[in-house]
DNA sequence: TTGAGTACCATGATTTCCCGTGTATACCTA
DNA sequence: TAGGTATACACGGGAAATCATGGTACTCAA
């Protein structure tokens, strides 16, 4: 994996679905799509998952490319393949950054993940994700403060890197 | 580890969020990354983590690899990794050092330490920290001393090199 | 013929780029 | 070794480019 997407911003979502994408992403983006160049606008793939999936998550085209792979790599037919199938293929929605540097999410995703005004957007390496704020803070922080909890009060996370377990 | 980050000082932050970063760091940055030779700025990333932490952690690139090398040794989907993931994916900025010697900190990073006018650099082997001078001196400078006033007068500190625990 | 989706245009604010200056340090030579 | 010169540093300022966001008009299709 070459570059990485990096950083988390929120962002404004107007009524037709368009929300601006932190300027950095749109580079990593331009340079994880073979058929870029400057000029263009990049590629970019959005999986939405199952029903129970409460974000949006964005690969760049080399990434997507990598997980297509995997999946003809096994065997037809299969029920992991099938799933994996619908998930990838099915579960997801191509498109492009516009002109000004903005997604458009079609109402379908919006409402799956009822998006509002508000938009969060976090890097995850080689994907980002889109969150509704709120749903972000209820799910997330709420499961790392439970999380962090067991631990004593002066517990440094970054231990966890040395061979910690979880 | 090839070269370590050493010394402490003072830089003036200016209105755009410009700040020098002591000479002898650039030579460290410039030898830790990979991509950087003769003529190039040499890359960095800056961590800033969770709302309590009180500095920006600036990393090598050599430094943030490792990182997340370790990350990815984890178990995918553990709640340690999707900590780590989040602190060092989401909540960090890549960037790079200017052709004269500054890193431009934005908006975000400036006010969530606090930063205005005056930064304090202070190495810490592999990484170099960024504080806001009064917050240092309030939050760690207080904190070293207690910790070194339960030893006694004469005490060496040196004797905690050889296995002496925390 | 209403409403979602697309294309184009507009604007204030931030960020980047380029250039300048005073001072300290390193180097060099008589 | 005193004095001079070339660099490297820390810092500041203005112009230009980029960013985030809003609006209007147009195009399909139900």
């Amino acid at each position: 994996m070459a570059v990485r997407f990096r950083g988390e911003s929120h962002h404004k979502v107007d009524g037709k679905g368009r929300v601006s994408i932190p300027a950095s992403f749109r580079r990593v983006l331009e340079g994880s799509d073979p058929d870029w160049t400057d000029g263009l606008n990049p590629n970019l793939v959005i999986v939405y998952g199952a029903s129970s999936q409460r974000y949006l998550e964005c690969y760049t085209i080399e990434a997507i490319n990598e997980v297509d792979d995997k999946i003809a790599a096994l065997p037809r037919g299969s029920q992991p393949r099938r799933m994996l199938e619908r998930m990838f293929n099915g579960q997801s929605h191509a498109t492009s950054v516009d002109e000004t540097g903005r997604l458009v999410l079609p109402q379908k995703l919006r409402e799956k993940i009822s998006l509002d005004g508000e938009a969060f957007f976090l890097a995850t390496g080689d994907t980002f994700q889109i969150w509704n704020p709120e749903t972000f803070e209820r799910e997330e922080a709420a499961k790392t403060d439970a999380w962090l909890d067991e631990f004593p009060e002066d517990f440094d996370p970054l231990t966890l890197l040395d061979g910690g377990a979880g």
